[in-house]
RNA sequence: GGCCCCAUCGUCUAGCGGUUAGGACGUCGGCCUCUCACGCCGAAAACACGGGUUCGAUUCCCGUUGGGGUCACCA
């Protein structure tokens, strides 16, 4: 039996989409689950449409998550060669014949039987004119389908469907400038570089018969295909900028991580069981045909949040450390000893970077900013006494350590007979400059006695 | 419109003939508590409809309805 081989072929005409990027994920989990290999190819036939700015963004978002080509990616436009042996032998095998109607003309006949409410397609004048255009005669080359019969796709999610043959398409093989189709490279490329199976989205479905019979008129048995339910927004309508962001990068830009996106990604149209939470490689190893759903699953940002939220919790807290800072705040002052444990305070207070990286900014801002209803709540010309108290305290500590830092307060709130959040919270405003943050002993720790000492004297009296 | 796909809480889903229909997100209560979170406990919330098949259907079959996809010299 030969070894899996799957692909992921986007066209460089947009960004890496949500969608497309699960594809690849299924392509990719499918690959290495089977011991195979995942390998992307680049449609780029249409030069119209294509931009190197966005051959580079696909790269960059599939690096990104991790889901890299196991080859060396493969390019459509600069594959001609393998093309035109295509062409050549579907020729010679008479699967296929020149066509000499004008866009104008079959635009016309659609039209028409778009009125009528008969089949859209091509009437087929030339299919059996035997007629080889000369060189200064624009004609395109169409694939000879079968006229009866039926195709059946063996889908690894939906299982059996059954196309009739004679709701097939004479598909066009090569435009009248001679370069090819989709149709026709997919099924090539497909063949040449020995893919087995493939997943792809649903849209592709109706292209599946075709494809298979182009593949088997060049004598070449078709991969395996699976088609994933769409991806829509929250109102069923295929997502789409409407529905907010649809790149990867994005997701990326708003904090979320590799991991927790593939995740999401994944949980988005499979399931094993109850779990929820999975590591790339928990992933590799579980994935399994049987778990993919069939129908189409709504994109859930709170979902995807919270999912994002669990791998943050679960990463150490110094890999944490390093992908955070590039959301830092720009001037950010960044002291290595410290950022670790900062971040392990804040991580299960937020659930983004980002939100991580505006938790952090008490530990990374030079000075701080304060909320003017915090102030005018907490820093009271009594608190501000307190906390003066408290300073003083706090400098004759003999260790910093939360059990010392605990002790002062403990201390002093019991002199007076306080309660610890009378004097916790204008402390706390005095750390941060708002009334939310880590708990104020750990707090205090992180900072360090100069930091800590320094903003409490600032605000005291 | 033709062809094709799909249908369990608002959302992601488990279920693979017999269950008080389970979990997760979100929502709403409560507990914990120095704030915010986290965590914990609890609540509301679903088998689209109609026929079969069967002793018995969420589950199998057919239809209806509803959603979606696709019908290019785009991919």
């Amino acid at each position: 039996m030969s070894k899996v081989r799957t692909r992921f072929a986007p066209s460089p005409s947009g960004f890496l989409h949500i969608g497309g990027a699960r594809t690849a994920l299924f392509n990719y989990l499918f690959a290495h689950n089977q011991g195979g290999r995942f390998v992307v190819r680049i449609e780029d036939t249409d030069r119209q449409r294509s931009a190197q700015e966005f051959v580079d963004a696909i790269f960059d978002g599939l690096s990104w998550l991790g889901l890299d080509s196991d080859e060396e990616p493969v390019f459509q436009s600069a594959r001609r060669e393998v093309h035109q042996r295509a062409i050549d032998r579907l020729t010679r095998a008479g699967a296929c014949y020149w066509c000499f109607c004008s866009p104008e003309r079959l635009d016309e006949v659609r039209k028409q039987a778009q009125t009528q409410g008969r089949k859209t397609m091509y009437d087929r004048t030339c299919r059996d004119l035997g007629k080889t255009p000369s060189p200064d005669e624009q004609a395109v080359l169409r694939f000879r389908s079968p006229l009866d019969g039926e195709t059946v796709v063996n889908d690894m999610v939906r299982g059996v469907v059954t196309f009739d043959n004679a709701e097939l398409d004479d598909l066009i093989l090569l435009r009248s400038d001679g370069t090819p189709t989709f149709h026709l490279v997919v099924v090539a490329d497909d063949i040449d570089m020995g893919i087995t199976h493939c997943f792809r989205g649903e849209d592709h479905l109706t292209n599946t018969p075709r494809q298979m019979l182009i593949c088997r008129a060049l004598g070449a048995e078709p991969p395996v295909y699976g088609h994933l339910p769409l991806i829509v927004g929250k109102d069923r309508a295929r997502l789409s900028k409407r529905h907010g962001a649809t790149s990867v990068s994005a997701y990326r830009d708003q904090g979320f991580l590799p991991g927790a996106t593939l995740n999401y990604l994944a949980r988005l149209g499979w399931s094993h069981g109850d779990d929820e939470i999975f590591t790339k490689e928990k992933l590799v190893e579980l994935f399994d045909v049987a778990g993919i759903n069939s129908s189409a699953a709504a994109f859930d940002l709170d979902k995807f949040t919270w999912v994002n939220f669990q791998h943050q919790k679960r990463m150490p807290a110094a890999q944490l450390a390093a992908l955070v800072r590039p959301f830092l705040d720009h001037g950010a002052v960044v002291d290595d000893a410290i950022l670790p444990e900062a971040v392990e305070l804040l991580r299960e207070r937020a659930h983004t970077l980002v939100e991580l990286a505006e938790g952090l900014r008490p530990f990374t801002a030079s000075k701080v900013v304060f909320e003017e209803k915090s102030v005018a709540k907490f820093l009271t010309d009594d608190a501000r006494a307190l906390v003066g108290e408290l300073a003083g305290l706090l400098d004759g500590v003999d260790r910093w350590s939360e059990e010392s830092i605990e002790s002062a307060f403990r201390e002093l709130i019991e002199s007076k007979n306080l309660k610890l959040g009378t004097l916790a919270q204008p402390v706390r405003v005095a750390l941060t400059g708002g009334t939310q943050s880590p708990g104020i002993f750990e707090l205090c720790r992180v900072l360090g006695r100069g930091t800590t000492l320094a903003r409490l004297r600032a605000v005291a009296r």
